[in-house]
DNA sequence: TTGTAGGCGTTATCAA
DNA sequence: TTGATAACGCCTACAA
């Protein structure tokens, strides 16, 4: 690789001179420039971004943390992540974690080590400390799942007042009935948010709490079913399900039909996060939608100003939208 | 962040030895390595890995070029690169090129610039010279679809072998008029190789060749049921169908019970990819599974192969199965 | 407008 | 077994 050294030789100019040209700088003649630009084409120069962060101690590469690219979400909330940072000139690189903290801090070693400039978290398994720590020293937003004791930036949406919503719509269609069933990581924040307001709504109006949770390890799609036949057998008179998922709203609704039962005409169903699953399957999937795309633009945004040393809230709330699809009733 | 030479100071020794200590090179006395580990521990010392990079010329992350972290493929072939990169002490980081070159360039300079060690290309926008040219300088490997023209290794199946064992089935099933329908994305490999063995088992038996091509743009489930429904209306006396994909085949079973028909009693259908939503759908999805795991790994094995400079192939086709699901009268 | 020289944090070379 | 010093490729005072 040509190196600025053998520009600046081929030039007959300073290596300096080069480098103002290369950043752009303003003190250059344009007839230096060119002659610069041109050899600098010819050997088809590419600048070498870690002589460049070690001497400026700024990268312009993001990393993003995630569990899993499986994460539903993800696909989406990335492209607003991207869509953001491609036009402040950042790259965009996704690391997967497994939940595994060694990984994780691996990972997480790209910021110390300068090869990253920043982080969006989007599975985190350090506790509220460290993260703070991390956050002291590096610009970070976690997305989508936080840590409520960690004073972090993050961006989400709010899934209490979400779950209180489509609890309403529930309440409102005069069912009293109603089942939950929860992911099998109730540690997540979303998960404890739903499930927060799953009970308030019953506690409010003097209905019972019926609940399943998954188990983490299997296939949710089935579990999911398994669970819900329990649920149907133990209580034949539900009539209404939240499900924390898609996913688990698509195992209940074949669980709902092998008991030869109908959705939603006997049984309504609603699932979590709009996801393409929620389209496939019949009947489809009512959902709560979150706008992944501005939430992964919103998040890049918080980082940016973190970067940047301008302001951002430390809490910021997406919107999102009850979608009425074919497993529930029409909207009210 | 604390550096070689502060750890140096405290240790009273030279930052070259405190280099031995990090590198864990032979030359140093056990003393002298146990008074450095100390000082390193108690400052919570990290690398910067800029500068090692810089110096050595060498960093020990790897990057992932994917068309979109929603590949279908995407997230299973992930955890077969992984596997063996943390086995060998590699990061791996993904970037998403949604099939933009420039982008693709922008993330393919991290190579030039020594920010990453190779790249494993899973959707590639170059052309054939081009590939090679990066090929030549770089550790490359392509990762499922591949420039037939280009002398650059890859990891694949053979589509083309996967596809006529499907045909087979077909044939010996009795089918006659198989229709196929193609991705949008013809100029893929995996496209091209499908539609080979489908065109040349038909011909080699005097059947009609009966086909439709998704429109690139638009959303594949309702496009696929769309398509199906013009050839069926054209072609009554179809009774099997090859699909390019999974949710093709979901489309394709959509458009058959809307006529009132059943799927496979009147028509069968054969999906690809054996991804969840061939478990999602009604009928279950006859596939053909590829083994995503298998490919990630042997991608990375010959991505390592060439960082470490010792033999592999260029070609390199990995197993596949033909997967026996609701869609499709059970095998033979 | 241009150039010189020192520094970023590490490793490699050579000598002691 | 250790250390001094150049080198990696770039940026940025400071000087000219």
């Amino acid at each position: 690789m040509a190196t600025i050294y053998e520009i600046a030789a081929k030039a007959n100019v300073s290596v300096t001179t080069v480098s103002r040209v290369i950043n752009k700088s303003k003190n250059v003649s344009a007839t230096t420039r060119d002659k610069v630009t041109k050899i600098i084409n010819e050997l088809g120069y590419t600048p070498n971004i870690l002589s460049q962060s070690l001497a400026t101690g700024i990268t312009n590469v993001i990393l993003v943390l995630v569990h899993g690219v499986d994460n539903p979400f993800f696909s989406s909330i990335i492209k607003g992540i991207e869509d953001n940072a491609y036009q402040n000139n950042y790259k965009v690189l996704i690391a997967e974690t497994s939940g595994i903290l060694e990984r994780e801090d691996q990972y997480l070693e790209l910021l110390k080590t300068k090869l990253v400039t920043g982080c969006i978290i989007m599975s985190c398994e350090k506790n509220s400390k460290d993260l703070e720590a991390l956050y002291e020293k590096y610009p970070i937003v976690q997305l989508i799942e936080y840590d409520q004791k960690a004073k972090v930036p993050f961006v989400s949406i709010d899934y209490y007042k979400a779950s209180r919503e489509l609890m309403h719509h529930f309440i409102n269609k005069g069912h009293q009935k109603i089942a939950f069933i929860n992911a099998g990581e109730s540690v997540r924040i979303s998960s404890i948010k739903k499930y927060q307001a799953y009970v308030d709504i019953l506690t409010e109006n003097d209905f019972p709490v019926i609940t399943k949770e998954l188990e983490p390890t299997t296939f949710s799609l089935e579990n999911a079913k398994e669970l819900t036949l329990i649920l149907l057998n133990k209580h034949p008179d539900i009539t209404a399900i939240f499900a924390c998922s898609d996913i688990i709203a698509i195992g209940a609704c074949y669980a709902i039909e092998s008991l030869n039962k109908k959705c939603p005409d006997d049984i309504e169903v609603f699932g979590y996060d709009n996801l393409i699953y929620s389209e496939l399957s019949r009947p489809k999937i009512s959902t709560v939608d979150l706008k992944d795309f501005q939430l992964g633009k919103k998040a890049m945004s918080i980082l940016e100003a973190q970067i940047k040393n301008t302001d951002y809230d430390l809490e910021n709330y997406s919107s999102y939208q009850l979608i009425f699809k074919e497993s529930s009733n029409c909207k009210d």
